[in-house]
DNA sequence: CTGCAATAGTTGCTGTCGCAACCACTGTAC
DNA sequence: GTACAGTGGTTGCGACAGCAACTATTGCAG
């Protein structure tokens, strides 16, 4: 092999990760684009509702992809537009009782999938690869370490 | 809260997979790009050389999708594409020495990110992230498995 | 050999994403 | 109050991906 780096167990890693990604991707179909990541993210906040740039980063897209995003999701009544009372710039995003229900209608679905794949581990395999998950994400992507962690540290929030 | 099902163990375990993989997709830049994905897939294949569909299916892209990057690809000189002989339908992808050596560049970079970020698992949780990643594998992506398995059982079970 | 279904790949069209530029607002200095 | 740097969000523009339609080739049935 001309090239040996080629091989690396790192690279082998991450295009194992990467392939399980797509998979499961691939399996949620719809299900996975960002427009339901960010129902669910919502549907998970207080208030059903986060400023943009907070769920921009949380389901890791740029502000202006996240605009559109949610002009499409109010288009069809999912979403509202709230403005912050506190600060003019600010505009949050808030889940309707009908994209409430649309999450709702598909979560059970959503989780067969996941059960699924996810049930060729075993219970312990499932904590490991968990916590493993956790170790990895607080080192690649430390912001968005405040989404789904268990306790919601929002102190700021005043 | 209203739906419990939103605190499912297992989409939990999804969603950190998702951030995971784009917080690491985040942190090689261009470099986890499918343009990548496809030199790295190559240069690991006999001959530097895949079949346009069974390219598509390891990067996980739709045939047109593929068609449209191997063009890129094509233009800037990384790759040729190479007339099959025995079925004139088929196209290969082949690799050129210049984007074998593009690849060997960047390579470098690429695991330094990489070790960077999986520089936070002890040796047995890195074995262990990475058989569970393979049986999910398995599960959720079985077409690509003989990707970069160990051994390219190519038998067809005999 | 003629016809026909299936396969491999490419192209038209549409939708989405990101970067850069832009506007609106805040808070601070003067 | 006015000026100004910094922040939050939305739009113009270009690039990329997928679905469906199309062409070319293969393999098989008659």
């Amino acid at each position: 092999m001309a090239c040996p780096s080629l091989d690396d167990p790192r690279i082998t890693l991450a295009g194992l990760l990467f392939e399980v990604h797509d998979g499961l991707t691939t399996r949620l179909g719809a299900k996975r684009s960002p427009t339901s990541e960010v129902l669910i993210r919502l549907a998970r906040s207080p208030e059903r509702s986060l400023r943009m740039s907070d769920l921009a980063a949380q389901v890791t897209m740029s502000a202006s992809g996240l605009s559109r995003a949610i002009d499409r999701l109010v288009a069809t009544g999912s979403i509202e537009r709230v403005a912050c009372d506190y600060d003019r710039r600010v505009v949050h995003a808030r889940l309707t009782d009908q994209g409430q229900a649309e999450i709702e209608a598909m979560l059970p679905e959503h989780v067969r999938v996941l059960e699924e794949s996810f049930s060729v581990l075993t219970p312990t395999e499932r904590d490991r690869f968990e916590a493993t998950l956790r170790k990895l994400r607080c080192q690649v992507n430390p912001e968005a370490v405040q989404a789904s962690g268990p306790a919601p540290v929002r102190a700021a929030a005043s």
